[in-house]
DNA sequence: GCAGAAACGTCAATATGGCTGACATAAATT
DNA sequence: AATTTATGTCAGCCATATTGACGTTTCTGC
């Protein structure tokens, strides 16, 4: 174990990782994938937090937003649905983003109990500004691949999601066909 | 606007994504893979997020056990730039693993200021379960996308990341070759 | 050898974003 | 008319993150 030491911070690491160890039942275990997305989700994400700091807004804040654009009309019932938070939770973000002006509600014309939810121009304008960053780094990474590896890629993203009980938005997500894989 | 409603939950919904904006610039915007990479990771961590329930433990606590498990001898700095949270959050949650016997600290040899921590055998056990957990996702996922398709994610993967400034960690991580790109 | 920096620990206060439980209202359904 | 649904809200709790300050041990540079 000598060759565990970390003399110096600016000295070459010898950190390495472990023996890769195995499940229970001696299958291998996918650590690489696993930290691959630890990370570019750290970083992902980190390009939007970033920039909603200088809104006063968090994590929770964007997503309501987001969600709100992409699916105008979205009932409070379907973000919670898609957020899997309660309402309580969400009624605080909310309520910010209403009385800032991001977002509009309007009662529902078939049932006026629903509050529709719409992004203002506003609210809008600031999803796309966070939208753009995500994107800028996506389309790095996916010039990587090339368009028949953007394509694998997204076949993987959707296979990773849960498909029994899936809330609208998810089921929106799953209309939309894939690319045939031309392998 | 009148058929952006949805009189009933268990009718079919007519849900559908917004008209895609475009970026200031007219860039179209990805919005595909942000939400997928936002659901897969949502059902990705939630998998484990159920199984720590039963052990009183949160995410946090899974981060700090994965990489100490995976990286043996890691000292608590690296951790902290790893996790990029402070020490005082980092604090609570370590000791807490450290009093339950899942995490071991070491003087260092050369440096005795420094805690290398290590996973107990309990520590890894309960990391390999978690990972367990997690591979079987990824395995049902890589299957939908061929060998040549699993790379083409690993290099996605990557590419999303960000190297400047890399910790220890991600140095180690990117170390390992990618495998060559057999298009 | 001594000054200063580094690695780590800890105390206190605060913020965010989750949670549960309880209760209220309006509108739809039966 | 009774019940259920969709939503909102009050009150309190918990987990996890933050900043700032301070202390100890140990290493490093002069």
């Amino acid at each position: 174990m000598a060759d565990i030491n970390f003399s110096s911070p600016t000295l070459s690491p010898e950190l390495r990782a472990a023996e890769p160890a195995t499940a229970a039942d001696g299958e291998p275990l996918r650590w690489d994938i696993i930290e691959l997305l630890f990370f570019a989700y750290r970083d992902f994400v980190g390009d939007a937090d970033h920039e909603l700091e200088a809104f006063g807004f968090g994590r929770a804040h964007h997503r309501v937003m987001h969600f709100v654009t992409r699916y105008p009309g979205l009932k409070v019932a379907d973000l919670l649905d898609v957020l899997r938070i309660t309402k309580q939770s969400l009624g605080r973000v909310l309520k910010q983003l209403l009385d800032e002006g991001y977002i509009v509600q309007k009662t529902g014309n078939n049932d006026r109990r629903q509050r529709l939810l719409f992004a203002t121009p506003k609210g809008e304008a600031l999803v796309a500004k966070l939208a753009g960053l995500q994107t800028r780094r996506i389309d790095r990474a996916l010039e990587q691949v090339g368009p028949a590896g953007a394509e694998k890629v997204r076949q993987f993203l959707r296979a990773m999601i849960d498909r029994d009980d899936p809330d609208k938005v998810l089921e929106a997500i799953f209309r939309t066909p894939v690319a045939a894989a031309k392998e």
